[in-house]
DNA sequence: TCGATTTGTCGGCCTTTCCGACAATACAC
DNA sequence: GTGTATTGTCGGAAAGGCCGACAAATCGA
């Protein structure tokens, strides 16, 4: 299949395997019917030598990133179930939710979340049961049919720097949605953007890019800082060790390990020289498949400790068996 | 009370006792909280010559009048109960809403319809039941409770030319609504617009009046034509026969038959010569005091028939005695 | 490993809401 | 009047939804 699409993907002489830019604007959206989020991003295409344009890009992105706190849990039989309401983790609801007055009996709110479409959700956020435990109840089952939520999918609740609460939803994976109908195909969006690239390489001018990491979780558009920071400081060598953070389901991370087993171009002819996913490597733990075989610079952290680390044998309860280091 | 509200008016000796006016604009509003209705009048007083002005204003006022269906009925305690939804009346429901698709079982469907607010409201639309019968269900009860109906109030469908479906509702009189908060009050009001029509009536300036046919149902705007006709048609002689169209409570009308008694100015001393409610009259049927015994000449129609008709005996069944004509 | 804490599921119980039965009312002739 | 059509009210049943009980799962030492 991946040959398939490469066979139908134009080659573009002019459009290099790179291409710094200025990054103008980011704004987020979601798809209203299935609240799927995107990023919508003009980029423009600069001299490298501009760095003084950069760097303000630089720091323009970080102050757009501002400080929230947040949680996600992934929905129980319960909390869709239409005999009850949801169960508030203790530590979200004490860390995002308003406080609730104690001297109430029971403690019981209001609460108030606004979803990527602007639409306001009510809850009654009330303490209560035996043992004690947040719940939210009234409202709740609105919302989990008016979003179509199942066990399984997850919500997000973000406290952002305004004190407002924001509520987002995950779906889970279930069969691959098919958005075939409301949205262009995955080739026809590859051509279109690459056609777009290239214009805008020549002319220096913006162009526009969605990012969908749902659909597509592959970045192609890399800080500029991360790129420069990591080409600069990473010597890259085979049989090198590395560490890389993975995004697990419930939005925490964790590190894997590995060995880098070669340096090649992903995509010889289209993208001579890339630095996009030219690493092959090799993963300490997990079966074969489960972690891709390619990476980039920027992806990895290299492991600089004293020369051998033993793989290590494991500490108790993790549920899966590790492959052994750089054997692919 | 009206002696006294008398005493705080002043006295505008320009404004004369009927000024003819433009009518530029007229916008329908609702208030945000009760839901009463009023409407809002732009009007710019004009030399009675400009005959071609006046008539182009009276075209435009007839054709804002769409032609549009409607349905009006009074809720029952069946209608306003937790316990059932809302039984449509079979005229409205095939007159009114979407045709339902009778091969299904049971033929339902979803309607919908936006009130003055542009609110949407959602309900279940079903033909049901033995013997068969329409009812809203789904979501009426959400509309009985948000808009604080109770039995006696009423909700009125209207569908517009665009096939769309309007949702009004009309109080029932309980206790006098008390507006004094968020209105100003009669007396203020009066002041106020008098103030303005007296500097609009000087200067051929606009100005705005609000209408609450509610609040104060009295009409002290007339359309040209409406006045003129009855001027230059109806001879006004004491003891003239004539008829007069009521709205009764349910949107309906009814004609109520009476008697000229006098002619006299109703305020001799601010509205001197003006026809507004200068005669006086007696009613055929009803206790004194049901009806006012004042009127404008384009309220009513003579009757132009035969010399004498006797006040009817009237015919079986009306609930109350009627009072003697031109009694005072 | 073990006790404490957290939270998922359930039975109980009350309210809401859907349904047709039936009767009261309105309407047509 | 009298028969028919319409619609208001009700009992019954199912679903929604709030509650604490209890136990399963998780966490921390």
């Amino acid at each position: 299949m991946q040959k398939d699409i490469n066979a139908h993907i134009p080659n573009y002489p002019n459009l290099p395997s790179k291409l710094i830019c200025l990054l103008h604007n980011v704004t987020l959206h979601a798809d209203p019917e299935t609240d799927e989020v995107y990023a919508q991003m003009t980029l423009q295409p600069v001299n490298s030598y501009d760095k003084e344009a950069l760097q303000a890009s630089e720091l323009a992105l970080k102050q757009t990133r501002p400080q929230t706190e947040f949680f996600c849990k992934t929905l129980t039989a319960s909390d869709t179930s239409t005999h009850g309401g949801f169960s508030v983790p203790r530590r979200a609801a004490e860390k995002i939710f308003p406080p609730l007055d104690f001297s109430m009996q029971p403690p019981a709110q209001e609460l108030q979340a606004r979803d990527l479409h602007d639409n306001l959700w009510t809850f009654r956020h009330i303490y209560r049961g035996q043992p004690k435990r947040y719940l939210l109840t009234t409202g709740w089952s609105l919302f989990v049919s008016g979003k179509r939520l199942f066990a399984g999918d997850s919500v997000l609740f973000i406290r952002d720097q305004k004190q407002q609460l924001l509520l987002g939803i995950r779906r889970a994976n279930r069969q691959p949605t098919n958005l075939s109908s409301s949205v262009l195909s995955t080739d026809s969006m590859h051509i279109g953007i690459l056609a777009a690239a290239a214009h805008a390489a020549a002319n220096h001018s913006p162009f526009t890019v969605f990012y969908n990491p749902r659909a597509s979780p592959s970045e192609f558009v890399i800080p500029f800082a991360k790129y420069q920071k990591a080409v600069y400081s990473n010597q890259i060598s085979l049989g090198m060790r590395f560490r890389m953070m993975f995004e697990t389901e419930e939005l925490g991370t964790r590190r894997y390990m590995g060995t880098i087993t070669g340096i090649s171009d992903l995509d010889p002819v289209r993208w001579k020289n890339s630095q996009w996913r030219n690493l092959q490597v090799g993963w300490d733990e997990s079966a074969a498949g489960e972690r891709r075989n390619r990476v980039s610079i920027w992806e990895i952290e290299p492991v600089v400790a004293p020369f051998f680390i033993c793989p290590p044998p494991f500490f108790g309860k993790r549920p899966r068996q590790p492959g052994m280091p750089g054997t692919f």
